[in-house]
DNA sequence: ACAATAATCTCGCTGAGCGAGAGAATAATC
DNA sequence: GATTATTCTCTCGCTCAGCGAGATTATTGT
């Protein structure tokens, strides 16, 4: 491993960057009473909710990669926080629904909202051509770990 | 939340790409029998040993986040698996030195390596204009995201 | 010598997540 | 249309990571 190459460096950047949007993530859900792991449910939870999607229990354990017994605790966490609502789905009773609350919303936003809007002003000092660069190199990368993890 | 804004593009990749290399790392330690916080630790000691810096249990457990009592025990979990070593500072022996065995040198090319080539080979795919800008974007988010961990 | 400070470890405990399997609803096969 | 197979969720008992409090050992200042 060349320390000296300039791909390195973007390497270890990159490595950085997740390790401080971790520790972030670790630091609101600790100050909020919940684990990391509650808020990496949260963040699916809202991302559906926005996408319209219907989410439940087994697809949230599934995503988490959590098993059924560690996703029923899981729930039964967010649901006593008030974040979310268990509703039987009506077409396939085998089923339930996840309903995320507008206090969970809130929630969303109060972690999100700052730091996103940080982000993009910081995103003002590139101009359009820049932008689309870094968008094509992130995606690169992404495309990479994604490969990277079905061996 | 405007979600048709480029920028809102660029923030949902970088946390897509967080979440992918958590994902790689967390199915990495699983399968050699690590727990996240084991792997994230090993990492923290190969930087600090490729970069000749000596690291004691209180410097690992505070850039970890855990206490003193978790950190024994993180310490017993990585000496018990034959990656580290303690060793006595002669200096000042109140303190303990974590040393890594050549075996947790070869996990992290394991870990890394694969992936890093791959990670290199993609970025080859950009001119050295736009690894800049790349590299000059991802030092900007990092800025970002460490400043908001400051309140 | 004698506090005061520093670094690490021990003890007892809480709780997240696992494995195994039970319970309830639906789908398939005869 | 009864019986078996399948799907989804939940319960039970357990293990172990990490916490709070405090003990232990070493060093530094007066």
């Amino acid at each position: 491993m060349d320390e000296s190459e300039e791909p390195m460096q973007l390497v270890h950047l990159l490595r950085g960057l997740t390790v401080e949007l971790d520790l972030f993530g670790a630091e609101f859900a600790g100050r909020h009473g919940l684990h990391p792991t509650d808020l990496r449910a949260l963040i699916h939870l809202l991302d559906a909710a926005r996408a319209g999607t219907v989410v439940t229990p087994g697809r949230l354990g599934e995503a988490l990669r959590l098993n059924s017994a560690g996703t029923t605790g899981l729930i039964d966490r967010l649901e006593r926080l008030g974040l979310i609502r268990r509703e039987r789905d009506p077409a396939d009773r085998r089923r339930v629904r996840l309903l995320v609350e507008d206090q969970a919303m809130e929630l969303g936003q109060a972690f999100f909202g700052r730091l996103i809007a940080d982000l993009v002003a910081a995103m003002g000092r590139f101009d359009a051509g820049e932008l689309a660069t870094a968008r094509r190199f992130l995606l690169a990368m992404t495309e990479v770990v994604g490969a990277a993890r079905e061996e």
